[in-house]
DNA sequence: CTGAAAGCGCTTACAG
DNA sequence: CTGAAAGCGCTTACAG
């Protein structure tokens, strides 16, 4: 970008009395292996180097070596999100933090709205992340369509979170929410209780799946029967009171919750009967809060390690693009512990059978 | 990266049935000027390039002469902070607000670290930054040999905070910290406050000199004596309940500290005294507190605006780039408020002279 | 060990 | 309006 002609290879060549192509051989150091240029020869070319002042032209590198260097990162959202405990914030930490300590840049894709506003990957059939070499993708609310055009363009890229498409896995890098949800399911087993109701959302997408299958493996494991019967999918409305009393009138000790506003959701609910965690039911959500391991409310919930899950994106994304033959698997998932709060206890010895016992009614 | 070969101009130019100069310049949609080509020809090459997922090659657009789109973000310290209400964190919402706004991706330096761990713009004499068009640079830690050697390469960047080397401004957005201060001590005057002192950090820098200046010339023109006489540099101990004692024996009624750090280890001293803000002083700080709007300990404070001095930069960079005649300016300075804040109040009518007043030490 | 040459994919004068 | 061609600065086979 400078005015004054920047001096090139040639020009070190010539003033070396070599021909450019030892001046690039030099320079990248490849004088060790099968090629050997005289010490002599180095240090004439060396001397040049630093009497011009020459620095490379990273772009005619770029174009003759056919790599950019650079490390994509597409959100749907903002990267730099205005709220604080944004819920992506924590993978880009780790993003960045990995990207430094592996020498990368990052390409963020900010220049890509469409007309309604939306970030795209794909614009006119054109992958607009195609700059850089490859690109990590995070925010859920993800284009399949999108993703499956990158598929079949073999656009390696990695995304934050299990994601499936037509069954095949792409790379990515998640929770295991199976686990996590196993886990919390056996928790609440060990203290004793029998119903554990599931309540999710609407959305249908590979985390919710793992949570669900979690849940019913979990019952499994612990020996609950049933756990089909127990599984409820919310509607915009939300849990109401009755909801809750109908559930614990037929025998429900504990609640997980797919998500934390569903867990919150219940808990006001529960408020105003009144009933409370864990003295009257365990309720246990599968998501975050937003600050690793704080719990919001004393809800027992989980601890996404998302700056670690960052990362790893990183990691996964640079073996793809540079080390392929070190890659044993595309796909990894780290562990997801429970962040215990106080919101579960031991299952009520007398179940409320019928009828709300009125010390309830009346008790706080 | 994909393994199929990516489709080249070529390649558009031979399915659309045109020379690869034409498609070159209806990619680059300079179609409008001298050059005239016909609407038809547009369209076939626009189908073409849309039938075949064409994207340009960044290197070799860069390297032929033409520019690479990206604008680049480098910062000494992490792009994505770990800690909540870091002070850079709002100059990159705004930075990343604007770049989407006016369509460019962000390349993010994050791989260039030097030995010791620092990031770097220049090593082994080679611009790091020279991968984007231009970059915006923040921080406040910034190398100045590095900038300089910035220019003399005439790499295009704009800092965020004011910078001049060898007298001459660099392009900045920055807040104007003299007015800023020049109000604050029109605000402590209008107060009845006529000794006000001024507590500064050793750092030496723009924005240190502009904030000093800002109250010498507020006390110029409030018809304050000898403003000079009542700077003082603090060291690395900060000030000591007998400071404030001292300066308050001598008739010092109000503090203006460079900064909220300096603000709050007065007040923090002043404590243990006891003396409170704003019975007994009256304190206000020339930086702000991270939310903008909110004043820590309820001390006045400034409302720099973080975000929009991120989006002028952008806007500024861009200027510099992509339309360099259109800039009047290449310096942009933005309004500074005052945060009201709870710690400025009348001077007290009885001036301390001598000793403390004994209900001031029983108080509290 | 070293040189001559092709080619990466684009832009931009320069001719028609 | 459109095409043929040079050239950006580098890397990398390919010959010697």
């Amino acid at each position: 970008m400078s005015k004054k002609r920047r001096p090139t290879q040639a020009d070190i060549a010539e003033a070396s009395g070599v021909s450019p192509a030892v001046v690039s051989l030099v320079i990248n150091g490849r004088t060790n292996g099968k090629i050997r240029i005289s010490e002599v020869t180095q240090k004439r070319v060396l001397a040049a180097i630093s009497e011009f002042g020459y620095t490379p032209n990273l772009a005619a590198r770029q174009l003759a070596g056919g790599r950019s260097g650079l490390l994509g990162v597409f959100t749907y959202e903002p990267v730099f999100p205005v709220h604080e405990n944004n819920f992506y914030y924590p993978f880009l930490v780790g993003i960045e933090e990995q990207a430094e300590n592996l020498g990368f840049n990052l390409l963020l894709f900010t220049g890509s709205r469409n007309g309604t506003g939306q970030r795209r990957i794909i614009r006119d059939g054109i992958n607009l992340l195609q700059t850089a070499d490859g690109a990590i993708l995070l925010g859920g609310n993800e284009d399949r369509e999108e993703l499956a055009h990158l598929v079949s363009d073999q656009f390696p890229f990695v995304f934050v979170g299990r994601r499936e498409i037509n069954g095949q896995p792409l790379a990515y890098v998640a929770a295991d929410y199976t686990r996590a949800a196993i886990a919390m399911v056996e928790h609440m087993a060990w203290h004793g209780h029998t119903r554990i109701m599931y309540i999710r959302g609407p959305l249908e997408n590979e985390s919710a799946a793992d949570r669900e299958l979690g849940y019913r493996e979990g019952c499994r494991i612990s020996g609950l029967p049933d756990s089909a019967e127990r599984i409820t999918c919310l509607t915009d409305n939300g849990p109401t009171g009755e909801d809750i009393q109908h559930w614990i009138r037929a025998g429900v000790t504990a609640f997980i919750a797919e998500n934390m506003p569903i867990a919150n959701a219940l808990l006001e609910q529960a408020d105003s009967i009144p009933l409370l965690a864990p003295e009257h039911f365990s309720i246990g959500a599968l998501g975050n809060t937003g600050d690793p391991g704080e719990a919001f409310r004393g809800v027992m919930t989980l601890d996404i390690p998302r700056r670690e899950m960052g990362a790893r994106a990183v990691d996964l994304l640079t073996a793809i693009l540079y080390a392929p033959h070190s890659i044993e698997c595309s796909q990894v998932t780290l562990p997801c512990p429970l962040v215990p709060g106080t919101t579960v206890g031991d299952a009520p010895l007398h179940q409320f059978a019928g009828s709300l016992p009125e010390t309830l009614a009346n008790k706080r």
